[in-house]
DNA sequence: TGATATCCTACTAAACCAATCGGAATTTGT
DNA sequence: ACAAATTCCGATTGGTTTAGTAGGATATCA
């Protein structure tokens, strides 16, 4: 039960985008550098995050993306939703009753299916790139006190 | 984000299995005929269940599959994790500490993955075959009386 | 002995993944 | 005006995974 990369790169991106909010637009090359990502795969993925509302694209010289919202106002799921697709951990999870299966068992079993998904929905809907910014910084310190050990 | 039909048809056979627990070995042939699944791919998959523990086999003729313990005492997640793998939404999720990765903020973004699989475990080991047997049992119920309505 | 099973391994067509590539359109700075 | 930087867009590709097929060896029952 993996996620592609698109999610996770997805997810890195947006908290790349975040920790370089105020430095007005990130080029996908510096991000790509950064992340130590392909940065023409990325030109693959940012464009579906633009087009879902979740970032602004600056086109041109000194160009690049921003988020098009407050880091408090993005949540996790939405980014990956939007990379990934619907989270349904099999086909007919995200169907209404019973028009996706005659099997009785069939249908028991997708009550597993459905559980899994709310489940795992909350989970990144609970959490927003605010918070992923205050673990980098909490993370930062604590490599800080390391080094100077 | 998906499972594929490993885990999927695993809790179809699993439960298959339960619910003529009492007929002595159960044949994948007769499986595959109820579930409309093929015969083939489940000979590949429930050698994996046995293996693991969650069945026992009788070969020969009139031989079969019978569960390995009661329903109750086998949950899905089990069989779900023989069939699929670890449930690690991505690669590094499951190993320990800081020797997946250096990147602090691929890190910090770990700890989304390991939240989301946590939470997936939880609902897959909350759900035994016996719960499945009783949901089972309540919708041929309810089946029953939309036909005699 | 024959029918019915599990068991085991190899093979395959199709789909998906991750990445690459080439070039068009847009904007900035000189 | 021009060059550099950048987003944008679509096509292509190599590799892996998925879902299933096929064939035969082994075991058991009637």
């Amino acid at each position: 039960m993996r996620f592609s990369t698109r999610g996770r790169y997805g997810v890195q991106i947006m908290l790349d985008l975040a920790l370089h909010n105020a430095e007005g637009p990130i080029s996908l090359k510096s991000v790509a550098e950064r992340q130590k990502l392909s940065e023409n795969y990325l030109e693959q993925l940012v464009p579906e995050l633009r087009k879902a509302g979740l970032v602004k694209s600056v086109r041109g010289s000194q160009g690049g993306y921003v988020l098009a919202k407050q880091p408090e106002d993005i949540n996790i799921g939405d980014v990956i939703r939007v990379l990934e697709g619907p989270i349904a951990p099999v086909e007919c999870t995200n169907q209404t009753g019973t028009d996706c299966c005659e099997k009785t068992q069939f249908c028991v079993t997708r009550e597993v299916w459905v559980k899994v998904s709310d489940s795992i929905n909350n989970v990144v809907d609970s959490i927003s790139l605010a918070d992923l910014l205050k673990a980098a910084e909490k993370e930062d310190g604590q490599m800080m006190n390391i080094f100077e050990e």
